[in-house]
RNA sequence: GGUGCCAUAGCUCAGUUGGUAGAGCAAUGGACUGAAAAUCCAUGUGUCCUUGGUUCGAUCCCGAGUGGCACCA
């Protein structure tokens, strides 16, 4: 039977962890997450991490496998998932995966172009030219090492304009020359699941969502990792709103609400994204049966 | 009961020396090829509390009403 990949998406807070579960369980297989901060060992409250009991019912992939403190991308998930899925295969099919990091599901159904991996020090010369010289400086050097891209980027978005002159350093040839802008093929079958459901109810949960994670103990696990808070995986909604507490330039309540304000954004932000994407089959959460269903009459169970 | 202050966007408020208004937040749309829960871009919103008066014209000035807050009784 042909190797199939069902990619369960959805906004923040929808319910895509109880739904792949009860999937995973009645297909006999595993869940791999891509969730870009579910997959740090440090962090487990504020990113969700699906309690111990989910845990031990169906096996899990990515979940807190590496630490803050290593470095970590969409590419080196793409990578990763693929060897894991050709583990899997032979004895699972289909594999569930899940998870609401667009971009990371992203580079496993479509791929990523083959960049060399971005070399810490040149990252933070150039971040050190930027902070120093500004948005300019770094617009200009892009103009002449790449024209191309020059021409395409957001010119206002400091993190692209970086990102290209990262490989063009490293390559000594034009980010653009290097990007194929096509999609790769892939040896399985991907079928996709998409979740949502009404914004005002979405919205009603998320916010209570938060709250559960407070009184979970947020605050306590924000102040466990308050020492890092410079890494990047800390640049996280639910923690950097509590740094700003720790810090004193906000109160505890204003935290709590910027960190359900920022996790609507988030959903919202992730609605943009799927949305583009015709692939995707749509349901809300209590469809499971419809979404059974749905899996019969497309062959794959 | 008396006196004073306030009433403008979903919220907090600014403003119009009288020519029907604007910030922040919230909300909404979009971009996205190794930092992606990141980063970046864009977009509304209104009986200016009600009602008389003055005026060519009132959200703005005057009177009354209603509601809120404060103080005095």
């Amino acid at each position: 039977m042909e190797k199939t990949l069902i990619v369960v998406v959805g906004p923040t807070g929808i319910g895509k962890s109880a739904i792949s579960l009860k999937l995973a369980q009645y297909l006999n297989t595993d869940i791999i997450s891509a969730d870009s901060r579910q997959i740090y060992r440090e962090l487990s409250i504020g990113t969700a991490v699906p309690p111990e009991k989910d845990l031990n019912t169906v096996t899990h992939h990515f979940i807190q496998t590496i630490s803050v403190n290593d470095y970590y991308n969409a590419s080196m998930f793409e990578t990763d998932v693929l060897k894991k899925l050709e583990q899997l295969f032979p004895s699972k099919n289909p594999v569930i995966l899940t998870g609401g990091s667009m971009f990371y599901v992203d580079a496993v159904c479509n791929g990523i172009d083959d960049f060399p991996t971005v070399d810490q020090e040149i990252r933070s010369q150039l971040i050190e030219e930027f902070a120093q010289n500004g948005l300019e400086a770094i617009r200009l050097q892009l103009k002449q090492l790449d024209p191309i891209y020059y021409g395409k980027v957001d010119l206002k978005n400091p993190k692209r304009i970086l990102h290209a002159l990262e490989i063009c350093l490293m390559t000594g040839k034009p980010y653009s020359s290097l990007r194929s802008g096509t999609l790769k093929e892939r040896p399985f079958r991907i079928v996709k699941i998409g979740l949502n459901m009404e914004r005002e109810n979405l919205y009603k949960r998320i916010n209570e969502r938060v709250l559960q994670m407070v009184a979970q103990g947020l605050f306590e696990e924000a102040r466990s990792v308050y020492h890092l808070k410079h890494l990047n995986p800390l640049n996280t909604v639910g923690y950097k709103e509590i740094f700003a507490y720790f810090d004193g330039t906000i109160t505890r309540d204003e935290a709590i609400e910027q960190i359900q304000n920022n996790s609507r954004k988030y959903a919202r932000k992730q609605l943009t994204w799927f949305r583009r994407d015709p692939t995707i089959n749509w349901f809300e959460p209590q469809q499971y049966n419809e979404i059974i269903n749905f899996l019969h009459s497309s062959n794959i169970l």
